[in-house]
DNA sequence: TCTGGGGTCCTAGGACCC
DNA sequence: TCTGGGGTCCTAGGACCC
């Protein structure tokens, strides 16, 4: 058996943790540039505050209302996170950290018959210790964990549900919208409703070859896992990841090459730093522009070019080059509002090939490399930078309603008397 | 006026190998 | 007239996740 335990409206939940007075407030929680909404309080939930919102739309709703905006605030839910994680690993052999509010719990050290007992003792007792509401859903399968789990927040209201046996699967199964199902998302709900599937219940009742040939197998996989038979192991270490990138979009319109510059050269060094945390080397780096395409009315350009480093590397000076590089082949005077660069064909640093036809000077740039990280991990980030990524702050995110590092920063943290 | 960011896996097709 | 069979690797694009 397996758990599914996630944060209710995470977010949400962080900020209020720490703003007890807000409990059965509107609250919601803005993206990075405080652009769309993603994460709201129940309340804000029951006025009609869409996920995935733009701000601006949303304002007009708030309005006149007790209503709380954050911008968001991710070293405080990351901290939050790895709180509820460690009291997580109390319950189980076996965890799988799934998201920033999601996780896995292997649950066969138990009884069938102990764990509607447990799940009641989970939610009770991370609530009391970290203060942190979360829903827990139990049953044969991850994806019947994950129903189990959105079942549980819609109907019983106190937030666990056990499906340990077919007739409570059954009962729900008819119930659930294909759309909320875990691997089905926008195209393939579409699809499947196009076919007359409306539910989770209907999907299982699809004949194996028909699901295979339309939902491939991926899809045929989460169909054996509606039927109780696991395709998915809990996956307890985290591998390598396959990519690293830093993207982001701009406050404003930028058309000029030098801005456009500055931009590129500052993701591509937060693209080496991430590399050098996960000790990865790069092979290639891909290097975009975007045009805002939410306005059908203006020209739209998404040029994008993949280049390969001349030898594996996670080093500043180098990424930054190839970014630059790049950005020559693909640039064209027009009104961007995104760019971002990613880098793929990650290896260990310590298995880098080096090239033979050419001198090899990667010791001293990594030496430079670590001097940066030094420094800037000790006097803030951006302390020391590439020239090129210029001298003005041009490049930081909006976020007009950010809230203090209540757990992460030593003179945000709350004074009591 | 204003619309996020960072990932994974799978498939088809093309280029290559013997 | 008639031209094999069995593989690998890479990439782009499309689906998905949080």
């Amino acid at each position: 058996m397996f758990a599914l335990v996630d944060i209710n409206n995470c977010y949400v939940s962080c900020q209020r943790l720490f703003r007890p007075e807000l409990e059965g407030k509107i609250i919601v929680v803005l993206s990075n540039n405080d652009g769309c909404v993603i994460s709201r309080s129940e309340e804000a939930k029951a006025i009609g505050v869409k996920m995935a919102a733009p701000e601006f739309m949303t304002r007009e709703l708030l309005k006149d209302k007790e209503a709380y905006v954050f911008s968001s605030n991710y070293p405080l839910y990351a901290d939050m996170s790895a709180r509820l994680m460690n009291q997580l690993a109390v319950y189980t052999p076996v965890l799988e950290v799934y998201s920033i509010d999601e996780a896995f719990l292997q649950m066969s050290h138990l009884k069938v018959s102990e764990l509607q007992g447990e799940a009641e003792k989970i939610v009770r007792e991370i609530k009391e210790k970290t203060g942190i509401p979360i829903t827990v859903g139990i049953a044969k399968t991850k994806t019947l964990a994950k129903l189990a789990n959105r079942m549980a927040k819609k109907k019983t209201g106190n937030h666990h549900l056990v499906l340990d046996n077919d007739e409570k699967i059954n009962e729900v199964i008819y119930d659930f919208p294909i759309e909320d199902v875990w691997g089905i998302g926008r195209q393939y709900g579409k699809k499947l409703y196009d076919a007359g599937v409306r539910n989770a219940g209907q999907l299982r009742e699809k004949p194996e070859i028909w699901v295979q040939q339309n939902l491939t197998i991926q899809g045929l996989r989460l169909w054996k896992e509606l039927w109780g038979q696991p395709c998915f192991a809990v996956k307890e270490f985290m591998e390598r990841r396959k990519g690293v990138s830093c993207t982001r979009s701009f406050k404003t319109y930028f058309s000029d090459k030098t801005s456009l510059s500055e931009a590129i050269a500052l993701y591509a060094a937060t693209v080496a730093y991430k590399l050098r945390k996960d000790k990865s080397a790069a092979l290639n780096l891909t290097i975009f522009l975007r045009t805002n395409k939410h306005r059908q009315d203006h020209d739209q350009n998404y040029p994008s070019v993949t280049l390969r480093l001349p030898s594996p590397s996670n080093n500043t000076i180098d990424i930054t080059k190839t970014a630059l590089l790049g950005l020559d082949t693909i640039y064209t005077k027009r009104n961007y509002v995104k760019a971002g660069v990613i880098a793929t064909g990650l290896i260990p640093e310590n298995e880098i090939q080096s090239n033979l036809f050419e001198p090899s000077d990667a010791f001293k740039k990594n030496t430079v490399s670590s001097v940066i990280d030094f420094v800037n991990a000790r006097y803030g980030r951006g302390m020391i930078r590439m020239a090129a990524e210029g001298y003005e702050k041009k490049w930081s995110m909006k976020q007009e309603f950010l809230s203090p590092c209540y757990t992460t920063r030593w003179s945000d943290i709350l004074k009591s008397r």
